[in-house]
DNA sequence: TTCGTATATCCTTCTATAAGAATATAGCTT
DNA sequence: AAGCTATATTCTTATAGAAGGATATACGAA
C-alpha cells in the first residue's frame, strides 16, 4: 500500500502510469511524450516495476510496459473504508473523545 | 492529487490518516497510540493539513484533528478511472503499439 | 501568579531519491 | 561485421524531507 502510494507520488511517475491507462506502451513513446530524457523514464519504470505496478514485455529492443491491476485494485479497496467519510454519515462522530476525556484523567503523564 | 499521494506516502502520516478514519483525534492521543514523539506527530499533521487531508478543531489546549473528505473523495474518483483495469476488459489493449509502429518509421532520431 | 499540560515551531543532522551525464548491452538492419 | 536504435545501469550531485532535540506558546488549575 504504502509502496504503491510512493510510487504514484512522484510527478513524472504519475504521468507514466496515466499514459499506460491507455494501453501498453514502449519506453520510447513515454519519453516523446513526457518530454522527458530515456534514462529518467528507465528509472522511473524501475520503480513503478519494483512496486508491481508495470509489467514488461519484450519486443525486440523494445520493453513494453503495462500497468498491472493488482496494486491499484488494492488502493481502491482501501479507499472505499472511506467512502461513509463523504457520504454524510461520519460528521461529528467524535465518540471517540468522550472516551478518551475519561482515560486521560488517569494516567496524566507523557511517558519519555 | 500529487499532494495527496505524497502526504499519505509516509508510513506514520499513513497512520495518523487510519487512526482518523474513526473520528476525530487530539494529538496526545495519536501520540500515545502511535508511539511517535509529539513534534513528529504535530509535523505530520501539518502535512496533511497542508494537503488538505485534515482539519482542526481548537478544544482548549488540545487540537482535535479530523480528516477532511475531499481529498479522498478526489482520490477515489481518479482511480475509478481505472476500474476497467482490473476487470477484465483490458487484456492487449495495446492498440496503441500499432499506431506507433507506423508512426515511428517516420521519425527516427531521439532530438536532442 | 506560578505550574503543568498540550501542542507547535525552530534548528540541525541524516538519509532517500531525483536529475544529469556517461556508458553498457542487446538486437535490428544492411 | 558495422552501425544504428532502444533501453538499462552506474556514478555523481543536488535537494527534499524525516527524525531528534530544544524551546516557544497557550491555556487551565492550584
Amino acid at each position: 500500500m504504502i509502496e504503491t502510494l510512493r510510487a504514484l507520488a512522484e510527478p513524472n511517475r504519475f504521468q507514466i502510469v496515466e499514459l499506460l491507462r491507455d494501453g501498453a506502451r514502449p519506453v520510447g513513446d513515454m519519453v516523446h511524450r513526457l518530454g522527458l530524457r530515456q534514462p529518467q523514464v528507465s528509472k522511473h519504470l524501475r520503480v513503478l516495476s519494483d512496486a508491481g505496478l508495470v509489467d514488461v514485455r519484450v519486443d525486440a529492443q523494445r520493453r513494453i510496459y503495462a500497468l498491472r491491476p493488482a496494486p491499484l485494485k488494492e488502493l481502491e479497496v482501501w479507499i472505499e473504508k472511506y467512502r461513509r467519510i463523504w457520504e454524510g454519515n461520519f460528521q461529528r462522530l467524535d465518540g471517540v473523545l468522550e472516551e478518551l476525556k475519561a482515560k486521560e484523567k488517569k494516567r496524566g503523564r507523557t511517558k519519555r
